[in-house]
DNA sequence: CAAATAGTCAATATATTTCTTGAATATGAA
DNA sequence: TTCATATTCAAGAAATATATTGACTATTTG
């Protein structure tokens, strides 16, 4: 079947079908819950009991945005056994939230504000992805994850260092004065490097933030490490 | 000021308050008016009459609209005596379009099914992006921008010849059986390269459309050619 | 089989978003 | 100054989205 001319009116209608059914996607992510979960997930799979309990939401009202995000293909689920694990449905959905934390960041003053407010002047950190890639070829550097274990096992940036704080404060982790220790985790709002960050300072390290996550590491088209 | 510690409440208020900011993006595009507006505005600046008759909004209604925009950051003004001229905050409101079109096509066949509900089995056209170097460089290949001429000034893809439906159906364009036409418009959600495409068919002429639209190939990074 | 667990569904009250209407403002022209 | 034009503002009705509750299904375990 070929092209089909349209009247006036029903360009209208056939444009008003088009962004009606286009809309969905950002209605989808429109929402603060889902977005965190979004996030979540985005860092690994994870069951609904573990995303309500992380964002601190009711398991039936999580179901239910996850069914909304699902609906909008942006998450899969697997079923194994009585559980639902659900994933981000692939690389485009990263680089949807890449490009929406960039508009953030150039535009929205009210993000930046809300981080201020609850965090101080942030340590600025390094920059961005250009460094991280010398900072990945820097034997001086030592790049430590700080997110859960779990979300480190399904994909990392190249070298790094499996290091939550609880890890840290057991001391278990070898940590010489001589490195330069850069911190990353989930991305630019997530607290986890701040935290190491501190705890490492406190006690005389040498330690930055940067702001990339390993999701935006992928999303820009580059391998992430696993384990096993 | 340093990272402060926070416990685990304040952490969820953090998170709910920098989510809650942040949701306000995708919230801004979730609306299919403010879509539409968007994709108009990302080809040329328009004042708000121009896409109250566009979008068959009323004025008031589209005032409101482009003011949620600007409240986000995503469209700028520019007043000149009683107009009001918007237009796309920067390239990366174009990337965002273009990522949340990327994961429409990926994922979300409803908008796929409400093209071809209306087109047919459209035109599959040459695929993408990769190609549309090599066809910039051939010299058999005549690219044809169907936007309106207003838009082909602000700006169009190296090369390319503005041809408008009513300008091909003038017949003031030279145009040659021995050459290859390849439309573009506004994207893939667009009519106007189909309607060429048709037109130029009829008349025996090898003529096909591609998806990729002067936004997205700014977006990409690439430049696009000016007029005057 | 019954009980426990993980998740989904459905109904509803609440909150938010959207469109319409008509008035208000602000600029430029006569 | 007066008028017309382009846009914005404000209030309210209608439509939509969200969180809560409690019931429901399906799978595993005992």
């Amino acid at each position: 079947m070929k092209f089909r001319k349209m009247g006036p009116v029903a360009k209208r209608r056939f444009k008003d079908d088009v962004y009606a059914a286009f809309a969905r996607i950002p209605a989808a992510v429109a929402n603060p819950h889902r977005l965190e979960i979004l996030e979540l997930i985005a860092q690994r799979p994870r069951t609904v009991a573990d995303l309500a309990f992380e964002t601190a939401l009711s398991i039936a009202n999580c179901s239910q945005h996850l069914q909304v995000l699902a609906k909008c293909g942006l998450v899969t689920v697997e079923r194994r056994g009585t559980f639902a694990f659900y994933r981000t449905a692939g690389v485009n959905v990263h680089r949807l939230l890449r490009s929406l934390r960039d508009v953030a960041e150039e535009n929205d003053l009210e993000v930046a504000l809300a981080v201020k407010n609850h965090l101080g002047d942030r340590d600025a950190g390094i920059s961005e992805f250009e460094l991280v890639r010398a900072l990945i070829a820097d034997p001086a550097v030592a790049l430590l994850d700080t997110r859960p274990t779990e979300e480190y096992e399904a994909g990392h940036l190249p070298r790094a260092i499996n290091a939550p704080l609880e890890s840290l404060k057991s001391g278990k982790l070898a940590l010489s004065k001589a490195k330069r220790y850069v911190a990353y985790c989930r991305g630019p709002y997530c607290i986890f490097a701040d935290e190491a960050v501190a705890y490492l300072r406190e006690r005389g390290f040498d330690a930055t933030r940067i702001g990339l996550s390993p999701m935006d590491w992928e999303a820009a088209g580059e391998e992430l490490s696993r384990v096993g």
